[in-house]
DNA sequence: CGTCCACGTCTAC
DNA sequence: TAGACCTGGACGG
């Protein structure tokens, strides 16, 4: 669950659900969890959120009484205190019964009444933290969301800091300048703005203004301003760093709380990360990058993966095609956010119709367009290809159907997509 | 059953 | 630039 709109869909849900309810007594943590005890107790408190890139902070305030010297005798706080939270790979909150805490809660707030209710961080995986009296991480940049002017401004003047060496999908997770950028979110950034992943991030972010036109409600100004404009605003990678989560956010609160929503929303949102006919690649700390077309000229190439069995091509290969044929199929578990699963259930359910073929190159030689198309011809014809690996034919059930998303290793240059979403090729061999 | 994969940091060689 | 840190769903055998 876990981006910047999930972390404020978050801070909104306790909110709401914490609204005028009185908590009670310590905070417990549970035995397995590493993270720091919190040393707070109170007769009466309440519970508030706020949110900022990829922390929340709750925000307990005990309520007010008027025997200060009881409640310091009894160790009970009298001011209020903060827990900043970040959520790892699968953390939520949730509020519930106490009798149905969720599996995984690691961190409970009791409230005071008989049958407490409960509010629970709730983290599967245990990635996630939190820290007591914490404050917002100091090396972590202003929100993409809400401090978006100052997250421009961190942005534009910094450029020619050596973190933007890299290629901008990775500088996009490089929570120093996008506070609140993830996976799921840099995908669909790009994918927007149709700039390659495999770029130089200071070539394609210099030249950016630290004031973005947007920004300004002149009238005047918007009259003169036209089309070109608007196309740059739109096309601007800064403002979409901005406006895609936001897109997120006003999907819903619902989308957020596991037991409530249907996720269609948030899955018919995705337009590129983890949908059929896109390609993936691993960037260079080996995270999945969803994207169409050209992969850019700083793409990893299948390095990674060669270099490791050089020498047994046969074992290596295979390693690749399972990886690019397995993967797509079951990225799906995030049990946290069910819409992360909702999505690739549908797509998984999706796919049996449409029979989508790729294939997949990790090998050398990158081919050329000729080749791809056809391939790409071949493919549609023959429904479902296996896809032939050099060594190992990999073999593909019809009966499991499973669903498969081109990928592509090979930096080949953008193999033109058909508008059929589903078709794809990007091969090589 | 075993392998692969996942919305993210962290620290250590 | 690798691992480490974790759990668990989907698949393949």
């Amino acid at each position: 669950m876990p981006e910047g709109p999930e972390l404020h869909l978050a801070s909104l849900y306790v909110n709401s659900m914490c609204e005028g309810v009185v908590f009670s007594g310590p905070v417990r943590k549970s035995e397995v969890s590493k993270n720091p005890d919190v040393p707070f107790t109170s007769e009466a408190y309440r519970i508030t959120a706020t949110s900022r890139g990829k922390e929340v902070k709750l925000t307990l305030t005990p309520i007010k009484k008027d025997e200060p010297k009881r409640r310091m005798k009894t160790g009970q706080a009298e001011q209020p205190i903060d827990i900043v939270f970040r959520f790892g790979m699968s953390g939520y909150f949730r509020f519930t019964r106490e009798d149905e805490l969720p599996k995984h809660a690691h961190l409970c707030f009791y409230s005071k009444e008989k049958p407490s209710r409960v509010l629970s961080f709730v983290d599967t995986r245990r990635f996630g933290s939190w820290e007591p009296n914490g404050t917002w991480q100091p090396n972590r940049g202003p929100c993409v969301l809400f401090e978006y002017k100052k997250f421009r401004e961190n942005v534009v003047s910094n450029v020619s800091d050596r973190a933007f060496d890299r290629p901008i999908c990775e500088v996009l997770l490089n929570q120093k300048y996008f506070n609140g950028i993830g996976n799921y979110l840099r995908a669909e950034i790009l994918f927007r703005s149709n700039i390659p992943p495999f770029v130089s991030a200071r070539a394609v972010l210099e030249g950016l203004d630290s004031d973005d036109s947007c920004e300004n409600e002149n009238p005047l100004k918007k009259e003169t301003d036209t089309k070109k404009q608007m196309k740059h605003e739109m096309s601007d990678l800064l403002r979409l760093c901005h406006a895609v989560p936001l897109e997120v956010v006003n999907l819903g609160g619902k989308g957020y709380d596991p037991t409530k929503k249907e996720y269609s929303d948030f899955e018919a949102w995705l337009q590129c990360y983890c949908v059929d006919g896109m390609k993936s690649l691993q960037d260079h700390n080996g995270r999945t990058i969803w994207f169409r077309g050209d992969p850019g000229p700083m793409s990893p190439k299948a390095k990674k993966w060669a270099k490791k069995v050089n020498d047994h091509d046969y074992t290596d290969k295979k390693k690749v095609k399972m990886r690019s044929s397995s993967r797509h199929l079951h990225n799906s578990v995030y049990l946290s956010s069910v819409s992360f699963h909702q999505v690739a259930k549908r797509k998984r359910e999706a796919k049996v119709k449409k029979t989508v073929i790729k294939q997949e190159g990790v090998t050398k030689t990158p081919k050329n367009e000729k080749d791809a198309r056809l391939k790409e011809a071949e493919s549609k014809r023959r429904k479902p290809a296996k896809t032939h690996e050099v060594n190992t034919p990999q073999r593909e059930t019809r009966s499991s159907a499973r669903r498969r998303k081109t990928s592509s290793v090979e930096a080949t240059a953008g193999v033109a997509m058909s508008k059929n979403k589903n078709v794809l090729s990007t091969g090589e061999e």
